[in-house]
DNA sequence: CTGAAAGCGCTTACAG
DNA sequence: CTGAAAGCGCTTACAG
């Protein structure tokens, strides 16, 4: 009997009257176990409940068939709630599924470099981390301590020092706005948020490249990721207030949650959404879809990310070579009424 | 060396100088090591790139600080979709949370009793089992095995045989029944879904009970959960079809995706909400507080569910006794449109 | 202060 | 067909 009043295999052999590699042989149905032993090995496992370890199992391989997920975004956003991150719900449900059609399970881990981070926190066989922040600690980790990691999108600090999934952020961010001049905007803003990821610095720069093409003045303000909605009158001040010298007739947020409060708040000041405001969000939210009006915005499928993400982490943890192509699925446009005139 | 090519403690002890039992100690601040030692073992572990191995170290006391949940519906549901599944969303990233919080880790898997179930399927030191099916298999698998569980709603072919978290199906049906009564509901039918679990068999039997107690003739119609909003229309014409006798004016959908259905079909049929129909929903999802009507729903506290499942399944997995009454959080109802009449 | 030995619960050549 | 032995990578009394 283990400690904690678990039979062990030991157990079984000894209520079996039959040595435990015969009790392995028989209950993996390796070796050559007589049919007569095997089946009273069987009963004599199920009477007592005996279950293998699969800790003691994952030693000779030291792998448990387990991968985690660490989104870091959710550190700042600061709530598992689903609205406006529907994105990374959707990934960790797609990547759970993912992760089970390859045999493997999926945790979520908050910070496995926390001092207090529990065994299982560091006991996956690779990591996906979604969205490293600059410099990102995580990664450091898992790097220093060889545990193979992919990243979704790249620590913006260490380009292609790791192995990472390439977003699209780029062509994504110029896919709107293109959107949005072609909807009509003269003027076109843009909302970003204060994480220093990927995803705010390439959209920022793929803008800023975007204007100077166009021969537009830039026009950008960056409010906190976990305020959500809640930037909504700010927002508008900022873009729309009295010191404001030119006003945008266009403007690209880059999350669906900031896109919402800044609809909600335009209504309330009497600024039209898409008459005197052209509006689209980066990252796409159920709200985006139901409000009134509905906003256009980017769906960057994090369900194939997700997928693609597992595919690359279970190469990883198996060792086989990356046939995979490192990139994730272009990212759709769902144009509805807050970019559509007329 | 280790098989997979990282350093093992041996070779950090090799590369030091040291037996193995002093780089253990070193690094884990136990017995007593001279400061230098422990700083020159240290140099050489980082050195090497050493790591201790999680799986190895789980197998002294046979626990891995990992906790599992398993959500059932999802079976059927099919989806990790955020669409108006809201409730399990809310509930895992909230589980996930709580079990940061107690030092454990958060594993989300779909059914440990599959055949090709990974090591880490069963490698969880407790499980949390979400609204179980009759006679569902899990709970026999885990049962068999010793392996400790708590269910959130019982298994409803086995009340009272394991560790479960009692839900209040019961009165949260009568909430919602009597606020339908209350806003004018004179004949309040159900909607309810096909899954054989706790959830619909009480509510339904809540329902009958509070059918009788009224003197009304119940009125009760069961679509797949996993329809979601598309049973809109067969629920109308279900309800409101040619062939019906005496329609309801008020309705209670189990779901939150059946009621969104529901709502947007009676707007297309011409049937008023709430001057015709008046609609509450079980729990709710975001598009029941967007649409148009909004619909009045349950809030279950998924999160409160949660951290209470968490709790109960550390105190299993870590033997101690359950001080913790075994019941969730009481629901409220979130009124809306959809039962506001005038 | 340091290390040899036993042990955690399994699996796997290998010998009988 | 069956079992003794070694080993997976650690930790932990215990002896020196």
């Amino acid at each position: 009997m283990q400690a904690s009043g678990r039979p062990t295999i030991k157990d079984v052999a000894k209520a079996a009257g039959v040595s435990p590699t015969t009790v392995s042989h028989a209950l993996n149905g390796k070796g050559v176990v007589r049919q007569e032993t095997a089946d009273r090995i069987a009963l004599v496992a199920g009477q007592i409940g005996y279950r293998p370890s699969p800790i003691a199992r994952g030693l000779q391989n030291s792998r448990l068939g387990l991968l985690a997920l660490v989104i870091r975004p959710l550190r700042s956003l600061d709530t598992f709630l689903p609205e406006g991150v529907d994105y990374f719900l959707r990934m960790a449900g797609a990547a759970s599924l993912a992760a089970m059609e390859r045999g493997y399970s999926m945790m979520l881990v908050d910070d496995p470099t926390r001092p207090g981070a529990p065994l299982s926190a560091t006991a996956a066989d690779a990591y996906i981390v979604s969205e490293p922040f600059a410099n990102d600690p995580v990664l450091t980790m898992l790097s220093e301590r060889h545990i193979p990691f992919v990243s979704v999108g790249s620590d913006p600090a260490r380009r292609g020092q790791f192995i990472e999934l390439a977003t699209r952020d780029w062509e994504e961010t110029e896919l709107a706005l293109d959107h949005l001049a072609e909807a009509g905007a003269e003027r076109v803003a843009l909302l970003t948020g204060t994480d220093q990821n990927a995803w705010n610095r390439e959209s920022e720069e793929a803008y800023l490249a975007w204007c100077e093409r166009r021969g537009q003045t830039p026009d950008i303000a960056a409010f906190p990721e976990a305020e959500g909605e809640r930037i909504g009158e700010a927002a508008i001040e900022r873009f729309f207030g009295a010191a404001t010298g030119t006003r945008p007739d266009g403007l690209f947020c880059l999350t669906g949650r900031h896109a919402a409060g800044l609809n909600a708040a335009a209504h309330r000041h009497g600024i039209r959404v898409p008459e005197d405001l052209l509006l689209a969000a980066g990252s796409g939210a159920l709200q985006n879809r139901i409000s009134q009006p509905s906003v256009t915005t980017l769906d960057l499928h994090p369900e194939g990310i997700a997928a693609r993400a597992v595919e690359v982490a279970v190469h990883l943890a198996e060792g086989t070579p990356l046939a995979v192509p490192l990139e994730v699925p272009r990212a759709t446009l769902d144009v509805r009424e807050s970019t559509m005139r007329g």
